[in-house]
DNA sequence: GGCAGCATAGTTAACGTTTTCTACAGGAAG
DNA sequence: CTTCCTGTAGAAAACGTTAACTATGCTGCC
């Protein structure tokens, strides 16, 4: 007790010393995977309540292997959509009894390479990274690469909410369906009676979110027998303000849309104030969708009609896939499913001729 | 490069094989704290970046002491409080060249415990609790044991957005002044002329947050020689749903009040939907203020009247505070101040009489 | 020319675990 | 009464790195 007290960190030497056996023993007292005696376990326990020792995980990874730790690199942690998914690998990495590492790199793709390489030097078992980053040649084989890099000292990278980074990458990749979630959305709206729907935010062609979404909406005009107005998609970046700004446009433009799709919900929350400063009802007037069912769109006035994507599930199955991966070895590319969810901001057109 | 491709982890002692030199000469090249021939060196990073070495972490912390980490221990990632505060924890911690260990309880104290637990086997130079917890004596006094264990181990407990656990436990506690917004904003009530104002959410007042806010309130009535009708006071959880079902009882039991606070803003939220619901007008006909400032407060109809907290800061203070314990020693208890924001949801009430 | 002092580099012993491998009982089987 | 397990325990090596010494040339100075 009085070492306790005295001391810095006990080690197992210490507690062998306290019960009187040695440190094998101790080590197997905890470990549990060897027979020790009944009188000798106790003795032990003892010591180690009385001590206060907790093991130190440093010196146990090093000669067990592994650090039992996975890491998950992302934009922001205050995004919803990246929290959710970040949720879900933090639930499931502690389910798997490992440690999480977090990082965020606010969209700089060259800190982003640097915090793979950080978690390189912390021997994570797994290194995901969540959402979209850079489609350039240039980037793809440094990811290439880096995943080798990975692979060659048993660890693994997980995209996660991004594609593949090419085949012959080692990987673990678990996707969310945003071309069939587009197509859901823009064809319930169809459905609907709508013929001349908006889509605001689907600026950049590069990023591989803007673009399966937008050919998600041009595959459900196609499949009606629709083509879809170039007028009616107008570009912008993923925030409230551009959406606000880019629905003013449209209305003053007289684009005469009966429908609306926010590339995000966020956008669509500009939509949304736009159209509610400009006089106009959601949806007797006009119809609104969005896209990722943030928590916010349940909230705004009207609900959001939106697409769900599976947040968590996304961070739970990167995480269980690349720790069991030998388990999983067929499986290391994922495609989870999307699906609209109705809520107050759509309704048929006013007049409806469909 | 045969033997990056061919082997495992390449080790200090590859690399110093690879370059002709000792394993020392590669430590000393890469930690650069020791003179090294420039013709050495550039032998050693080239058969580093040959053999594509990166050092173990691990190996390191357990030579050198420490190991550069922050454990930040958090009820939820996706709740926008907890996200601000962890994202200042995982900035300044960043910032510092540590590495941030996150971890998640869901509300469950024991859980919280364990966690803290784990942390002290992870070696954590400090173990940063964001968030309210438990003030029953028995877990303060579990709290404050801690408190001494991670000390005597060279870590560091900080409370983040929580009270101090007892003057004589070793711990850090960045807290904001939840007693004050509580008082600034049920005082910017009464100084509109509300006589009679609800609490919604103040049911465990064993829950600091709860307590604090619930002080506030009852104060900013005291300082205006009113008295809290208890009648006005209602529990609940914080969630949304709580704000909803609890508004809706209180309309129904005719309690007469002319404002509502929303024990958090997610809570008032609920209290917005349920008065939407009646068909009541905000603030037309009755006023509505959360607390916490989380962005959605900004995004709801009309937008709401809060208590700002330094969400970020709070974060970045507790990490700063622990890791130089040393030349703050004097300044281990740290009050950040909140503020009243104003939006939209709230106004005199209908007959003022103030 | 001898010697202090500096610039480099290497040797060796830690750090705190776990994991062989070895050891010694006591009991069962022959 | 050996012999051989089986149950329990310890000794020593290993994990990958760093830090405290030690060693070797040099340079420069008396």
């Amino acid at each position: 007790m009085a070492r306790a007290i005295a001391g810095g960190r006990p080690t197992v030497k210490d507690v062998a010393a306290a019960a009187g056996v040695s440190a094998t023993t101790v080590s197997r007292v905890l470990a549990g995977n060897y027979p020790v005696s009944a009188s000798t376990r106790k003795r032990v326990l003892r010591a180690v309540r009385d001590l206060d020792f907790v093991i130190n995980a440093q010196a146990r990874a090093l000669v067990g292997g592994s650090t039992r730790t996975v890491a998950f690199i992302v934009r922001d942690l205050v995004g919803p959509l990246f929290a959710y998914i970040g949720q879900g690998v933090e639930q499931q990495a502690t389910a798997e009894g490992r440690v999480c590492l977090v990082c965020t790199h606010h969209g700089d793709a060259d800190r982003e390479l640097e915090l793979i390489e950080l978690m390189r030097e912390q021997q994570a078992e797994a290194v995901v990274l969540v959402g979209g980053g850079l489609r350039t040649t240039e980037h793809l084989e440094r990811m290439a690469q880096i995943a080798r890099s990975l692979e060659r000292v048993g660890s693994r990278l997980v995209l996660c909410g991004r594609p593949p980074i090419g085949p012959d990458a080692p990987a673990t990749v678990v996707e969310y369906d945003n071309e069939g979630g587009a197509f859901a959305v823009a064809n319930y709206l169809i459905s609907l009676g709508h013929r001349r729907i908006a889509l605001i935010g689907a600026a950049e062609p590069e990023h591989t979110t803007t673009s399966a979404r937008y050919d998600g909406f041009t595959r459900a005009h196609a499949a009606h027998g629709l083509t879809v107005d170039t007028g009616l998609v107008v570009g912008g970046t993923f925030d409230r303000e551009s959406g606000y700004r880019q629905t003013k446009a449209l209305l003053a433009g007289d684009a005469g849309m009966t429908a609306i799709i926010g590339i995000t919900d966020v956008v669509a929350s500009g939509v949304l104030a736009a159209l509610r400063e400009a006089g106009l009802r959601v949806p007797g007037d006009i119809s609104v969708a969005g896209y990722d069912d943030i928590p916010l769109s349940a909230d705004l006035t009207p609900a959001l009609t939106t697409v769900h994507i599976p947040h968590e599930e996304l961070g739970r199955a990167a995480v269980r896939l690349a720790l069991h991966r030998d388990e999983y070895a067929l499986d290391q590319h994922l495609m989870l499913g999307t699906h609209v969810v109705i809520r107050e901001s759509t309704a048929p057109p006013r007049e409806s001729n469909g």
